[in-house]
DNA sequence: AAATATTTGTACGTATGTATG
DNA sequence: GCATACATACGTACAAATATT
């Protein structure tokens, strides 16, 4: 049987976004802690580096995380 | 400030075209100038990525602007 | 001190999906 | 059917800040 793959109706970097989240706010990624580089994403997720962006810049409108050039993007308190 | 009439009979990214050109005929935009990059032309005038990019597109192709990966658009002459 | 590696920032190139008039 | 317009997604390239060797 062939089955017919669609695209998500939910954009990839929202996913991503959310799975970030879920982490920051169970503690799994605590307050101080380092997120993923966005190479790291890139490989552990299989995205682009521009979806990564988007994912990371989202939590940054929600104040979840800050980023500093040359260092990374951090949890916020 | 230059605004963009929505909707209109002209294509928006014409307009922009339009404006663009302007500038640099009048020389606001001078010859070497970098012109404002996608994600600024997006933002200073409320268009997307697509249409910011169809307008600058028109001006290369009128060879008013050349275009470089990585660097930005530029005016010639 | 200097060179290299890592990481984010910026910017263009290309393709596709969705929606509207 | 077609052009327009916005959104998503991957790729490539170079610059800037930081850290490491």
């Amino acid at each position: 049987v062939v089955t017919i793959e669609r695209p998500s109706p939910i954009a990839v970097w929202r996913q991503l976004a959310a799975i970030l989240r879920a982490q920051i706010e169970s503690g799994e990624l605590p307050p101080g802690g380092m997120l993923p580089s966005e190479s790291q994403l890139m490989g552990q997720y299989e995205v682009s580096r521009d979806t990564a962006r988007k994912a990371v810049r989202h939590l940054q409108e929600l104040g979840l995380v800050v980023t500093s050039k040359g260092l990374g993007s951090f949890v916020t308190k």
